[in-house]
DNA sequence: ACTCAATAATTGGTTAACCAGTTCCTAATG
DNA sequence: CATTAGGAACTGGTTAACCAATTATTGAGT
């Protein structure tokens, strides 16, 4: 196990390597949008790693926007400069795994404003979809059983009603995140879940009678534990 | 070029559908969180596609948090009920690439957020990065030339002093798609450049000083003909 | 019958060979 | 000399064989 986290950061550090490596020949060749970038090949040989972390590494600059691959052709740099590529893959370069406060801060903002545009935009397919995850939710905890997947679905529910559809994607991205920590470091373990319910339901009908700043006020409500340990603590 | 994109959407389509057949399955067989999925080559010969797709496909559900490959032992469904499963899986299937209207009104949110943070927290660092693509945004126009790169710096260096790693994150993702559509529908390109400079000295003095509410206020003032466009358009 | 070491089978990860297009150079032709 | 058909070489993508590590199985020893 130990050996499998060791062998993932040294992966990793091969591939911060590679993308370095690939700014620097873009630098040194001071090659403008649309040029063409050595093969994968050329590039494995040069900076003596195999082709497959060339590719994994070229993959996730495509991913950031930063080039192309045409099948068949070649590797073009995007039609972004050379001065934002130096700053965007600088940043890339420093990027590191969210810290909790981070996650909880981010859904806070991403909540907050998914529950406004829901209850401008929602339509009826929606409230049909979220009283549904609602009602699951609600059954569960008068079970006396563990909600936490269907608390999470409402709130996905919410994000999709948003009609947003990259703030939709961010919260699928840190929804995950956000259990496995909250998992670790029991939060929300003492909450009322009871409490709960009700706070769904006023957030619904908020929602349903297409009242935003009703919406966000009761959201609002419903984070106030979470508010406090993202800022208290 | 046209069948390029042929090609992609049909790899697409491909992995959309091993990503539901592998859904089918963990509901076929009950398969609860820590329990191994079948091998990658079974899977690939099960559904008939190339162990290449599978793998594609158990990293994309790898990564949003929902599956874990642990390597020569096997692939586990993670710490996640099945019905979160299924509505998270089935909302990973329906998302899209996101429309520019999407894209703006997350940049906006962002912003606005990234914005008051970074007037809360920003480092001594921090303010040096920013007073850099400040300085180099402000020669350009003054030299009449295109600063749409060193624009987009200014906007990341706050994004960074915002100390959030998941928005730092999400702006470096959505930046470049900005820019290219910001290209494609010729946003901004009547905008008065030397108004931007003076917006920007505005929003940095605010996060210099200290004034979250100053900062958020001048940067919606950038934000004004964005804005217009978001939501009138 | 039970333990536990040795081995065989299986796993995800990696590498190298292969494929189908594209690009570019060559040389034959008008 | 210009043009263009032909092909060689090169491209990213795909596939199959290989690897090291893990896991299951076996069977000898107690």
């Amino acid at each position: 196990m130990k050996l499998d986290i060791l062998t993932k950061t040294e992966n990793f550090d091969v591939q911060k390597h590679i993308i370095a490596s690939i700014r620097d020949l873009i630098n040194l060749k001071n090659l403008e949008p649309g040029d063409k970038l050595p093969s994968e090949r050329m590039l494995s040989e040069r900076f003596s790693v195999s082709r497959g972390n060339v590719r994994e590494a070229i993959q996730k600059l495509e991913f950031y926007g930063l080039l192309e691959s045409i099948p068949q052709s070649g590797t073009f740099v995007a039609n972004i400069g050379v001065i934002a590529m130096n700053g965007m893959i600088e940043d890339i370069l420093r990027l590191e795994a969210p810290d909790f406060k981070s996650l909880v801060e981010t859904r806070i903002l991403l909540e907050l404003k998914t529950v406004r545009l829901a209850a401008l935009r929602r339509t009826e397919d929606d409230l049909v979809e979220m009283k549904v995850a609602l009602e699951a939710f609600s059954k569960k905890v008068r079970n006396g059983e563990d909600a936490v997947q269907e608390d999470l679905l409402f709130h996905l529910a919410i994000a999709k009603a948003s009609g947003n559809s990259s703030m939709n994607t961010f919260m699928l991205i840190i929804t995950p995140e956000i259990i496995t920590n909250f998992a670790k470091y029991h939060v929300c373990d003492t909450s009322n879940a009871e409490v709960g319910i009700e706070e769904h339901n006023a957030i619904f009908k908020a929602i349903e009678d297409k009242n935003p700043q009703l919406a966000k006020k009761k959201m609002k409500e419903h984070f106030k534990e979470l508010y406090k340990y993202c800022y208290n603590v």
